[in-house]
DNA sequence: ACACGACCCTGTTCGC
DNA sequence: TGCGAACAGGGTCGTG
């Protein structure tokens, strides 16, 4: 599922559950997911309190008592489900993929939270919380688009000079970290601009609108609880909507939806991805 | 700098 | 209905 609104909607949905809590005891099923897990995982996780459960970017944070971080990415496929009589969590019951649960923590509040991920694109990392900033999924991530640097200046100068076009601009998380495929092709409709134009070429008063237009597209996705494609769902158990108020994306051939546009929606491959937009009203 | 393919995996969807 | 191909929201790496 997951470019940053899923993601923060996840979080928002463990939030309650985890915070202020320890872990009872974490079961983990397999060696790796993307990547090994951590040395000593369970290990390490036993008895420690999550202080906070923050993000940046795609990754979830979880800030424990042991001076260490529990980063957790998504991938592809990943999800968390809540189960348990617990305050603000909803009990649902397991999906069908049951042989893709792969974690499973029991919190001191009586919670069980299981990152199930069929694709297993996921993956969990231990990082003291003082190398977090320096380590190498950090180290080079960009800005935080809902943070208060995005703005149409700052995109202008990080785009300044560059020959890609804005669709992969806008993709590369060392610029601005937490954009993903769908979220890229509805900004970019939104304001107008035509994906394969070249990013160093936008000039003050685009680069202006493609930020508040940004921000806005994250905003209101987070508000509609993410976009549930297939069968993502929320930490809650719960659908997300967003995906209703698509403009472009999976709409190949289906009419634009910008008012007295008239155009049809179109499909290209851009660094491999697809990517939908209007040639009609995107310019 | 940039594009592209391969790779990490499995599930779903589409065409024949 | 069955079967294989194509494709999928992420990200890294090597090559040209």
């Amino acid at each position: 599922m997951p470019e940053l609104p899923e993601v923060e909607t996840v979080r928002r949905g463990l939030a309650p559950v985890l915070e202020g809590e320890s872990f009872v005891s974490v079961e983990q099923r397999r060696p790796n997911l993307r990547f090994p897990f951590p040395e000593r995982f369970v290990e390490r996780l036993t008895g420690a309190r999550i202080e906070a459960l923050g993000r940046r970017a795609k990754y979830l944070q979880a800030d424990l008592s042991t001076g260490e971080v529990l980063v957790m990415h998504l991938g592809m496929s990943g999800s968390f489900r809540i189960e348990g009589d617990v305050a603000g969590a909803f009990h649902h019951p397991r999906g069908k993929h049951a042989s893709h649960d792969h974690v499973v923590f029991a919190m001191s509040n009586g919670a069980t939270v299981t990152y199930n991920d069929p694709r297993r694109f996921g993956f969990m990392q231990l990082i003291p919380r003082r190398d977090l900033g320096a380590h190498p999924l950090f180290r080079d991530i960009g800005i935080e688009p809902l943070g208060n640097e995005l703005s149409g200046g700052l995109l202008a100068t990080l785009f300044a000079g560059k020959a890609a076009p804005l669709k992969a601009a806008l993709l590369d998380q060392k610029l601005i970290a937490g954009l993903g495929n769908i979220y890229v092709c509805e900004a970019l409709h939104r304001t107008g601009l035509a994906p394969t134009r070249a990013a160093g070429e936008l000039d003050a008063a685009a680069a202006d609108r493609l930020a508040a237009t940004i921000r806005a597209v994250l905003e209101e996705a987070i508000a509609a609880g993410g976009s549930s494609l297939r069968d993502h769902v929320q930490a809650n158990g719960e659908l997300g909507y967003f995906q209703h108020n698509f403009d472009v994306y999976d709409r190949e051939g289906e009419p634009c939806r910008r008012p007295g546009c008239g155009g049809r929606v179109a499909r290209i491959v851009q660094s491999g991805r697809s990517t939908f937009f209007c040639p009609a009203c995107q310019r």
